[in-house]
DNA sequence: CTTTTACTCGGATTCAATTCGGATAACTTC
DNA sequence: GAAGTTATCCGAATTGAATCCGAGTAAAAG
């Protein structure tokens, strides 16, 4: 029964544990951190870290509840401009803001989707997941003219996904045989050409519908 | 430093071991399951386990030995008949080949998959990912018109591990937003339209090379 | 049958996670 | 600003799982 941090001396003593969990996770990996390596790096003492959390899962929890709260943030100042786009630029801009949210502060945010997300809860990707979703629900509103794309919920979710591993097993790779943008400009040409022939097929249906 | 079982007794006991981390992997999870619950499952002695896995650890990694295995047995039936068949029976038959491989003995190796491959070493995932790999190579040697699609490596790298990733995340989930079998529908469409594309592209440009 | 080797047992040890009783610091109230 | 109250922190004790090891049992060799 961990207890709600009340004065400020305690919301940064909970600040510094979710911290030092991203530094010790960077360090040591998942199963080398222990929680006297985190109340070490956070200046506490073991014990002191159960005031606030009711056990090591919890601070894994949290920092993967700061994650989240970057990527709403991230996806939220993108929810204006995005509309405005055609695919290609739209993928880009996403996988290019996703890399270097995943790259800042020493790949926190990549070790910790590394060793946590796709390890314990398969949570944090689903929300991720979800929340591209969304996104993608909204430009179709805005592009009516892909709405005709057969099976587009089914296309969304295998469009998402795979984007989402092919990021994460990229950026995690020391040496990946294909290089990121490499990578990126694959998946925006993978998803172009079938938008492109999925349209023309039907144009063609439409004109000729015999066949 | 564990020994090499010599006598049969004790290459059954090996074996009991392996076959309880499966069995205790599906029943507790990774974190759920302790040496003990192994060795009781195995009906040993928890230090027994130690003569033969110097950790944990190793148990697991014997698991997904076996796994490799069972994969590449599995790979190897295909070797013949794959190269005959045209793209969409290609992936038709090696995700539902896959679907089955996973779901078999009560989904052991979907759980083993799960918790411990996307967890801790992204070597077992690489490996699956390369025996994909040169099966895509052999394919595409036997059917070189396939072999001017641009960029094709990245493409082929693309595509196996969004196979991968949306195969596993789809048979993890409870219940998924999409059917397996919608799932490899739409993998199929995707792959073809592209290819499609691809190679209509470059046929219009050839004929018009001012384009 | 004796000796040697393989195998197994289960208690002892170790190490990290978690608990808890007691100090210290920070607010509150008068 | 002193006493009382609450919040915070400490670090030794407890717990439980992983691992080790000395001693016993089964199998093979001679």
């Amino acid at each position: 029964m961990p207890r709600k941090p009340k004065q400020s001396r305690s919301i940064a003593t909970v600040d510094a544990i979710v911290e030092a969990g991203f530094i010790c996770l960077s360090r040591h990996g998942l199963a080398g951190t222990t929680t006297n390596h985190i109340a070490a790096v956070a200046g506490l003492s073991s014990g002191s870290v159960y005031e606030y959390f009711s056990n090591k899962e919890e601070i894994f929890e949290q920092m993967g509840e700061r994650f989240l709260q970057d990527v709403t943030q991230f996806v939220s100042t993108l929810k204006v401009q995005l509309p405005e786009m055609e695919i290609p630029d739209v993928i880009r801009v996403l996988s290019n803001g996703f890399c270097t949210l995943l790259m800042n502060n020493d790949r926190r945010y990549l070790y910790f989707v590394q060793y946590v997300l796709l390890a314990d809860s398969r949570e944090f990707t689903e929300l991720l997941s979800r929340a591209l979703h969304d996104l993608a629900v909204q430009y179709l509103m805005n592009h009516p003219r892909y709405m005709r794309i057969k099976n587009l919920n089914t296309m969304v979710y295998i469009v998402i996904n795979a984007g989402i591993y092919n990021t994460l097993l990229n950026l995690s790779s020391e040496s990946p045989p294909v290089k990121f943008d490499a990578l990126v400009d694959g998946f925006v040409n993978i998803v172009t050409y079938y938008v492109d022939h999925d349209l023309m097929l039907q144009d063609k249906t439409q004109s000729n519908p015999a066949a």
